[in-house]
DNA sequence: GATAAAATCAAACATTTGTTTAATTTTACG
DNA sequence: CGTAAAATTAAACAAATGTTTGATTTTATC
């Protein structure tokens, strides 16, 4: 299904409430009232609130898989540069989109709607499989460790980059960067983000000496 | 506040469909049903079905502070021991609460309920503080790094457990652990989980050849 | 066993929910 | 311009929501 501009404007506005007040706790008229069209056109437009919800999933999900494979396939890259470019897109992603990443995690918990779960887990399972070919080339070449366990190390990225985006206000306040500007915070914690979940990698994928 | 049998058995089975099916999308009619009870009870017992939330959060966190502190302060453990230890004792808890984990990690992501937000950053900034002591103290000891940031690190910790939770279906089934049961299954990945956070640690706090 | 407090219950309460309807306006196009 | 399709609207819809009520039963204490 193609989405026009008004498609976009309420699926956008359905995101930003998603992810401040949880799906069940937005109703279809803070969505209308807050993207300025009436109640009836969420029906009207996706059918439901639900598959709205879906529209978005849709939406945000659509390109992340073709991504990581033309990464992963591009013949010029060394392993160890791929697999720094794939931590760097990634954080990148999540800071970029906190809402949405803050909305898939929710439903990741709840695990309900069929069409969702069915989307994530295939992208997932994708993913998964490109980077387990990814450490086996390493292997190959003698950069990469014998035995590595992909999902551990896809949820170690995974989860700390999601675990400092719900917790960075008491990053903040931990570490004193209160006063820091939104746009800076986002920067800093974006190159931190990026240099700790590189070298837990290097740690768990090479035999450093 | 004193709970008593009932008390905890509304609780818990609240906790259950919260994990289940997310706070809002749990009416007060599904946990007074499944508990047994008329409805009129939860009103009655807690004053309102977000006050019983608060009940949960309360019954669960309670200990989590006093317990931490204790092993921190032990002064018969070694530094490293104590983190082991400390990262065992998550594993654990999540392992064995991954019901209550969910709610909790929906629940900071919405960041709604200030009562629960207060008690959660609480415990957060004083773990947190201990722990910047104990790696003060491993310091000193000349056993771990300098200048480590204690909530990166805590952030992979709490990230990487959670994720592999909430994703444990798709470590089943990208693994080929799909026969494996349940119980045997979680023992299972509470050791992977162990070794994997350990090895992180161990990279991230030590200077190890 | 009397009495007061606590617990339990079915029923009712007012709101709010997502969705639909039926009428009206706007748009696109020959 | 004329007209059919698409978009937009206010209103209505039934169902479900958390909470309260007021009566009844159980429990505990003297």
């Amino acid at each position: 299904m193609a989405y026009n501009d008004k498609h976009i404007q309420i699926i956008e506005t359905a995101e930003q409430l998603f992810a401040k007040k949880g799906y069940e706790a937005t109703t279809v008229r803070d969505i209308a009232d807050q993207a300025g069209v009436n109640i009836a056109m969420i029906s009207y437009y996706f059918g439901s609130k639900e598959k709205l919800l879906e529209a978005l999933f849709n939406h945000r999900m659509g390109g992340i898989k073709m991504r990581v494979e033309s990464l992963v396939k591009n013949e010029s890259l060394s392993p160890i540069h791929k697999m720094e470019i794939l931590i760097d897109e990634h954080i990148e992603r999540v800071v970029h989109n906190e809402e949405f990443y803050k909305i898939l995690l929710c439903e990741q918990v709840i695990n309900k709607n069929p069409v969702i779960i069915k989307l994530v887990t295939e992208i997932k399972k994708g993913n998964a499989e490109l980077i387990k070919k990814l450490i086996a080339d390493g292997e190959e070449k003698g950069v990469f460790k014998k035995d590595v366990d992909v999902v551990l190390l896809m949820s170690t990225m995974v989860g700390t980059v999601m675990q400092v985006i719900i917790s960075q206000n008491f990053y903040r306040d931990f570490n004193c960067l209160k006063k820091m500007g939104t746009k800076n915070f986002e920067e800093t914690i974006q190159k931190k983000l990026s240099i700790h979940v590189k070298k837990i990698f290097k740690a768990l994928l090479t035999n450093e000496g």
